[in-house]
DNA sequence: GGCAATCCGACCGTCCTGGTAGGATATGAG
DNA sequence: CTCATATCCTACCAGGACGGTCGGATTGCC
């Protein structure tokens, strides 16, 4: 499997924050109920989304959590970042502050043969992450509910 | 980390097998110096290249592997897919024998919101390993052997 | 026969993952 | 003020995957 259960949860967490009004916040315990996943594990996923500035938080009584901005405007790629960490097929795509591409092979004799196919996986995955959206993901959720209930 | 090292080892391996010509087989151990990879470790690597047709094998004195076709006809996805099992960004993607994708969080009330993210993920993946071929890799290991003595 | 090689299965330490436990802190309601 | 509710934080833990080793069986050229 390619993305641990941090980044499903996380997405999950984030369609359900997206399908509530931004005006009064949400709690985890409503989230993990809705969705039946255990509420002190959604802690530590709801804390990388905090830290990564996707969400925002209040604490005390009808505290909650709620989207730092409109799903329109988050990205995907963003969330998945903050749950997953760096997007790397493979441990040798450390990325500089430059942004570059290292790899850890190119000192051998000849070219890494594999950077240019892990280079391209990469490219195809950030790009299907980068061009879908928050919005459509809660959208997608509406209509099956829809379809679901009629 | 999306791949293991498997599919690292596993790619240099084919690539290194491109490199030579088919007529005689190359023995592991000559690879396993040639990359600096552990020899006991290739054989299971290359165990699941063989059992998926990829690659062919003699045994005894002179014996080794080689590519079961031309380059230019071994599609990176049936390399990595040989290597890593079934490219699935979640478990939930479990394929039936239609290739349809299924989703276990279907039977909750709405859609499996987090279903359209990861299709679309896999798509990317599988269409990047899909439009490379070995062939492209060796001929990029060459191009970078040339720039190296040059 | 001897050596070189593929084949096969068992084993093993280490790290990551998914999850739990317990508490500290903040805050609205009564 | 107090209590219930909720976020926040850290430590802990069992299980499994991962990367790798080992020993041996088998095969085939010289």
């Amino acid at each position: 499997m390619i993305f641990s259960s941090k980044a499903e949860y996380g997405v999950r967490l984030m369609v359900e924050l997206g399908r509530q009004s931004p005006e009064q916040p949400t709690s985890l315990k409503a989230i993990a109920d809705a969705e039946g996943l255990p509420l002190a594990y959604l802690e530590q996923v709801v804390a990388r989304l905090r830290k990564a500035g996707l969400v925002m938080s209040a604490r005390g009584a009808h505290g909650g959590y709620w989207l730092a901005r409109p799903a329109e405007e988050i990205a995907m790629v963003d969330v998945v970042q903050a749950l997953e960490g760096a997007i790397a097929p493979m441990e040798c795509f450390v990325h500089d502050h430059t942004e570059r591409v290292l790899c850890s092979h190119e000192a051998d004799a000849g070219r890494c043969a594999t950077k240019l196919l892990w280079t391209r996986v990469q490219g195809g995955i950030i790009r299907s992450l980068q061009t879908t959206t928050l919005a459509e993901l809660v959208e997608f959720s509406r209509r099956g509910e829809l379809v679901h209930t009629a």
